[in-house]
DNA sequence: GAGCTATAGTTTCCAGTGTCAACTATTACA
DNA sequence: TGTAATAGTTGACACTGGAAACTATAGCTC
């Protein structure tokens, strides 16, 4: 039982690595890094997100949020508002553009997994949806622990145990 | 059809976002970036392999892979050794220590990986690895196309095509 | 074997990136 | 009114990986 975990997440990590910053060869989709995609991605989905928002779900502190939506403005992706009822608050929202290269790199991802699963029946098709997306949910589940006691445990090596 | 590529594709994005650099929270495990990481996965995994081919396996040049075998011997956990066929070559290899430290990390997130899916049974445990094995493989089997027509086509936007 | 070319790896310079700490500006509250 | 809290920005900094130049070895041709 042990082992089936241990090879699941030998396979998860490699696709993460096969999707990540370095498996798509550095550059993500013409001028956007994998982390300002995953920003624009983050902005389309949540109207009006702030900037510590954005922060927080992308593992960022909000300085470095900053200078990413920086380079989304800068590049006519993103707009900054001034929330109407906090003056504190900035809203950041997609551009026609930005929705736009959004979408095309979506495309361009999509047709790269088609071609990656073109083989596969139907039925299965489905399968390996229902199995990514019971993977995401888990994930997101435990993604305070990850962020709490797991990550930033003082560099404690084992923190969940394995009773099987 | 084509809905299920980009809702799978999404998946996969947001799967690999957790386990990448960012979702893990920057620091990969202990003194080791995920990339540090993954090469000394990599060097584990094969025999006297070459610095050139570290590079090749993950997307470096050969100038990065250099440097980020630099950091793994600067920290003791591989070794670099002249090849007694070929004096230009390079034979990287783990030391113990490298070794350990690796299966470290591997157990810590099988345990994080447990922690995920605990409350599936057997039955999708065997499931969710075997959707797994089909996306690496299928990924690893595209990867000629990802780094050759694919990514590098200059700048193209769609290069495969849905048909369905 | 001298000389040219190819190959493997390293190093130098550089640009991009995200964090920390300090800062501005607004809000909340006593 | 004054103090603390909150949201965001900015500047200095360290780290990282790429491009190009460089070293060193190997292979090949004459």
């Amino acid at each position: 039982m042990e082992k089936d975990f241990i090879k699941i997440y030998n396979l998860i990590q490699e696709l993460s690595w096969h999707f990540g910053a370095h498996g798509i060869n550095g550059e993500c989709c013409g001028d956007l890094s994998l982390v300002e995609y995953m920003a624009l991605k983050k902005i389309e989905d949540s109207e009006n997100i702030t900037v510590q928002e954005i922060g927080n779900a992308l593992n960022f502190t909000k300085s470095g949020a900053s200078k990413i939506i920086d380079r989304l403005e800068n590049k006519g992706y993103v707009t900054r508002e001034i929330s109407p009822e906090n003056g504190r608050v900035c809203f950041v929202n997609t551009t026609a553009k930005g929705a736009e290269i959004a979408s095309e790199i979506v495309k361009k991802y999509s047709a790269y997994v088609y071609e990656m699963l073109k083989e596969q029946d139907k039925a299965m098709v489905g399968n390996i949806e229902a199995v990514l997306k019971i993977l995401v949910d888990s994930a997101n589940g435990l993604e305070n622990n990850l962020n709490g006691k797991f990550t930033q445990g003082g560099g404690k090596m084992t923190v969940f145990e394995m009773n099987s």
